[in-house]
Formats: C-alpha cells, sequence, structure tokens
DNA sequence: TCCACGATACTG
DNA sequence: AGTATCGTGGAC
C-alpha cells in the first residue's frame, strides 16, 4: 500500500512529536494549524452537546480546497460548506443520506476550508440520555460508533451549524483528561470516500471498541 | 454482505 | 432535469 499521496500538499506534512493539547487554549492552536495534528490531537478530547459528553475516539482529516476531492469544500464555497471557509475550531454539520447529521471540527487558516469529521466517540457522561435518543442500541459501545450514530447520541443537528466549539454554546469541545499517546493512535484510509483513498488521513484510537467498522466505499447502483 | 431508506446539494 | 452523497439498520 502507498503511505503517501503526490496529491499531499507541502504544508500538511506531519510534525513529529507534537505535544498534546493541555488546555484549551493549546487545543485552540492545535485546531488553528496543519489539518492532520488537528485530526489526531482531537482524539481523546470531549465533546458535550444534549446533556451527552463523548471522548472522540475516531477521526478523519479533510484537506479543503487544498488537493482534497473527498471534501465537501473541494470545489469551492457554497452556502452548505460556508462555515468551512471561515476560522477555526467551529462546527461543519451537514446532512446526509436523507436522514444522518454529521458534524466536523473546522481547522486551519480562514480560506483554507479544513476540517476533521468526527466519527466515533465514547459515551462518557449522559448515558442515560444518549440510551433514550438511541432506543435500538443493545450494547453503549455502540451508542457513538459512527459519525451520524456522534450526532445523533448528542442530539446534533442543524441548530448546532457554525457553533464556536470553544466557547459556552451548546456544543462545546474541551481537552480530554488524558492525552492520547501516538503510539495509541491507528491511520488508516477514510471511509465512504470515492477520491483519494490512498490517504492514510482517518485516525481512531488503536483498540478501542467504540471505533467504527471500515467499509469500503461502494457507488449505489441505481435500479 | 446487501439493500432500502431518504433529503439535500450540486451539475447540466 | 439527473446524479452523487464523509451512513445506518435490518434483512438475507
Amino acid at each position: 500500500m502507498v503511505a503517501h499521496s503526490d496529491r499531499r500538499p507541502a504544508d500538511l506534512a506531519e510534525p513529529a512529536g507534537r505535544a498534546e493539547p493541555a488546555g484549551l487554549a493549546d487545543l485552540a492552536d492545535l485546531l488553528a494549524g496543519p489539518v492532520l495534528p488537528a485530526a489526531r490531537g482531537l482524539l481523546g478530547c470531549r465533546l458535550t452537546a444534549g446533556g451527552v459528553t463523548v471522548r472522540i475516539t475516531e477521526v478523519e482529516a479533510y484537506a479543503g480546497t487544498a488537493g482534497d476531492p473527498a471534501s465537501h469544500a473541494h470545489r469551492g464555497r457554497t452556502p452548505r460548506n460556508a462555515v468551512m471557509f471561515g476560522p477555526a475550531g467551529h462546527a461543519y454539520v451537514y446532512f446526509t443520506y436523507g436522514m444522518h447529521w454529521c458534524v466536523n471540527v473546522v481547522t486551519g487558516p480562514a480560506g483554507e476550508a479544513a476540517a476533521v469529521l468526527l466519527r466515533a466517540g465514547e459515551v462518557v457522561d449522559g448515558l442515560a440520555v444518549a440510551r433514550a435518543r438511541r432506543p435500538a442500541v443493545r450494547r453503549d459501545v455502540d451508542l457513538a460508533r459512527g459519525p451520524a450514530r456522534l450526532c445523533a447520541a448528542l442530539g446534533i443537528d442543524r441548530s448546532a451549524y457554525g457553533t464556536h466549539l470553544l466557547g459556552d454554546g451548546p456544543v462545546r469541545l474541551r481537552p480530554g483528561d488524558a492525552p492520547v499517546s501516538a503510539d495509541a493512535v491507528a491511520a488508516g484510509p477514510r471511509v465512504g470516500v470515492t477520491g483519494a483513498h490512498d490517504v492514510p488521513w482517518r485516525f481512531w484510537i488503536a483498540g478501542d471498541p467504540t471505533v467504527s467498522a471500515y467499509r469500503r466505499h461502494v457507488p449505489r447502483t441505481r435500479r
């Protein structure tokens, strides 16, 4: 397997041994920087909304306009992706497949439109609320195991679009209690992505049971 | 493993 | 108008 891409812009190259965010200011700095370190640094952070808190266990990086065909911002600014073109630390929430909401954290400088999709988390607070939002789930590890499931468990929908996640709004992102060491992070191809399937921009906490199952993208066949 | 579900965004 | 989509749950 090829572990790099000629399409990867030089400014996305990962710095080695970056420290984990210790406080809110450090997290803000991390999000304002290149998307790949930001994605890894989001692992272990806490996302709180609707009375539920998850510890983020799986993310995917999207490079925005910088040559990433899988990014919603790849073809430029539209009403849907407008918040991606703003400053880092805001929520890009989108609706897909006719029924699901997914949430991204905008990263990098304004105009770059990079973002990190939050794909899965472990419910660490508000368990009863999360169970009530997802009554069909049998195992607690499945409550937020998948990007749309995560939003469902936290009650995130269109109303969260553009939220400043590091402020005191209805959706809050905070550093985790314990940093996630680089050794504990695994990387692989992004899920459900048609183009650029060769770049390992999906990151997860290795061995964590709340990480979603990998599915190769299969174009839907017309009936 | 496969398919229905289903709304929206973007393209032509 | 047509087509693709950063997915999930349930049926095989």
